[in-house]
DNA sequence: CAAAAGAGTGAATCCACGA
DNA sequence: GTCGTGGATTCACTCTTTT
């Protein structure tokens, strides 16, 4: 692809263009999140997943009740002075983030009770708008040893539209058919990274500390991309997000400033075989499918003008109009119009499918008008 | 009780001793709640909950499949001109919240991702130490009518003491014995608040748009206080919290400016009976409770041999004999052992915990048997 | 009377597109 | 921008009515 030499906004002309996300496509930016960010141009991802630094404040070690030593989270970049850095650390990576994203774009950021609230206020204080906080409930987590608080069994995530007015992607159907049709909730469960996914370094300790697992990132790329889409995690750690994007047929760009994550990831992420196109097509939305005017029903002949339709308890009835209107008489009202209308109106109901509320007569009883569409449909694919 | 003439601490010498918390124990404090809780004294309560406006900010009308129309939260306590305007009310109840707190007092507060990032990060911001986020996981929410987003299914508790320092208090073995002896975890699941519990109005109509479950409150006050703690709520509606407190032996405090709220939770506190005290004895030591045998049940007297134990669907039938096993017949085939034994037989498992799966008669229904292992353990306690 | 079918409802930031 | 219209969209449970 050319390189795109006009700029596409007055406000990125302002500035020397920065180069094309092309050129970032499934590759770790090396450097801090922030820095590595200022690097993609305005309006150019899809999705921002962020697994930020959970800034834990742990009282010393932690010890099991044999005496082992927790290898809790110690690192350097994870302790911060107070909530002050911690918050205005927070908001300088989520503008940045904010700017990278497409005007219909969404992000994802998970977190724990130590951090999450700080970031949620954050995300709207940035104008960002919250469409869920989903809940991670793991299977399996770590008891708490000293039998001082609840189990920390969760972790939270919260999903949100660059604005307000953003048309976000969400793959309704095909959560729910995933979910034996059943409206996906806001709390998935699974289990915590380990065994053979858990990647360790030769001396079999754990590469991060925090890797989290890839059931969880597949769920989120099914629900909120498309195949094709650019999906940025700028805390790329050890990959995960690369590894279930590549994949899931999605293009990821990873920030991380550590070189030894980098080469974990990287050596973990070529060792994963995209799913064949042909898998990746998930449950269609009905919203998807091409519109199909009521009058070309009539127009294909599937019903004839002066066909009688009727409600499914044949309550009501209403004939067919050679333009595509219906008409009904009830006592002295007369009423006319879309197929939608008239059924809002015997009802007395604000709106109404009419593809589901009338039907036809068929040899086997009454069917909804919606299977005469299917029919049109089909033949327009065929 | 006379009124305590001598300060009890230096600081609260210094202004005009505000009146004694004995005054305002199990009474509702009519008005705003910041203005009501600046009546009492500092450092005076042990918990408090607090279930705030969420601030919705809802749109237009949202109606059903089948075209009904959804009662949404529309009442003025929940309107806020914006997220500053939010956030300065909250830090306002939050700060005369924690100046009542006692040092070793502990809070929670519960809300949406609407509300609950703003809240967190005020929490601790004022001071409070988080000890536990917790989910109240809804078995039965409500769907999402138009597949735009994941099913709001959940709400999220924050769970914290007054200071890094607080000795709060936090029932752990209670909590693990009435959770099958598993820790406790930070999910919870129950159900809305529905059918006879629900408080309605002459019309029918419910009386307030949000009132919690008391289970929920039941599990709270279980783990975070002691009989005769005293707790308040500075957002007390439905009185949720004061019907829990009163059944579990401690003391409420609500703050309510609504007088029809305020009529409706004196009336619903009066119904409530409170536990006998040997009821609230909570389980006591680390060590683990003393076995019963089921043979001790009926030496006991508690049931009688001949007596007959049920499934909880009644679908089996045990008879007790004198030693404390069981005998079932059912047709030719004759199973006895202990209740474990022939639990497990009846059901075709591996294994059975008799103690929960047999069940016996009383006026009210059927009931555990494991409610008479627990009087005899109190016996012996006590 | 029991069983089945129907109606009602819950803290909800709940549509997309073209004229 | 607004406005109008097509047409997509629900789960678990309680209580009432009908069979």
């Amino acid at each position: 692809m050319p390189a795109n030499k006009k700029p596409k906004t007055k406000s990125a002309a302002k500035k020397a263009e920065p180069a094309n996300i092309e050129t970032f496509l499934d590759t770790i930016v090396t450097g801090d999140c922030i820095a590595a960010m200022k690097k993609l141009p305005n309006a150019s991802v899809d999705l921002v997943f962020a697994d930020p630094p959970y800034n834990l404040q742990l009282g010393g070690d932690l010890t099991r009740p044999d005496n082992s030593r927790v290898d809790g989270v110690d690192d350097d970049w994870d302790k911060f002075e107070n909530f002050k850095a911690y918050d205005s650390f927070t908001r300088a990576w989520l503008a940045e983030a904010r700017r990278v994203l497409k005007p219909d774009g969404a992000i994802w950021v998970i977190g724990s009770y130590h951090n999450i609230f700080r970031v949620g206020a954050a995300v709207q204080d940035l104008g960002f708008w919250i469409l869920n906080d989903v809940i991670w409930r793991k299977s399996n987590p770590m008891p708490n040893f000293r039998g001082t608080r609840l189990t920390n069994a969760h972790e939270t995530l919260i999903w949100a539209a660059k604005s307000e007015k953003s048309k976000y992607t969400f793959n309704y159907r095909a959560l729910k058919t995933g979910n034996d049709d059943l409206q996906m909730r806001s709390d998935w469960e699974f289990p915590i990274c380990t065994g053979a996914e858990r990647i360790k370094g030769e001396d079999g300790a754990k590469t991060h500390p925090t890797q989290k697992p890839e059931s969880l990132l597949y769920r989120i790329l099914i629900a909120s991309t498309k195949p094709g889409d650019v999906v940025l995690d700028p805390f790329f750690g050890s990959g995960t997000t690369g590894a279930a994007a590549k994949f899931l047929g999605r293009h990821y760009i990873g920030c991380e400033r550590d070189k030894a994550y980098i080469a974990a990831a990287k050596k973990r992420i070529a060792r994963v075989k995209p799913l064949p196109e042909e898998e990746l097509q998930t449950q269609p939305s009905p919203r998807a499918a091409p519109r199909v005017p009521f009058g070309q029903v009539i127009e294909t002949k599937l019903i004839k003008p002066g066909a009688k339709l009727y409600s499914r308890n044949k309550n009501t009835c209403a004939k067919v109009r050679a333009d595509g209107s219906l008409y009904v008489k009830d006592g002295d009202v007369e009423i006319q119009g879309s197929i939608h209308k008239v059924g809002a109106a015997v009802q007395n109901a604000q709106a109404c499918n009419g593809w589901t509320y009338w039907h036809y007569e068929e040899k086997t009883g009454l069917k909804p008008i919606d299977f005469l569409r299917d029919k049109i449909r089909k033949q327009m694919a065929g």
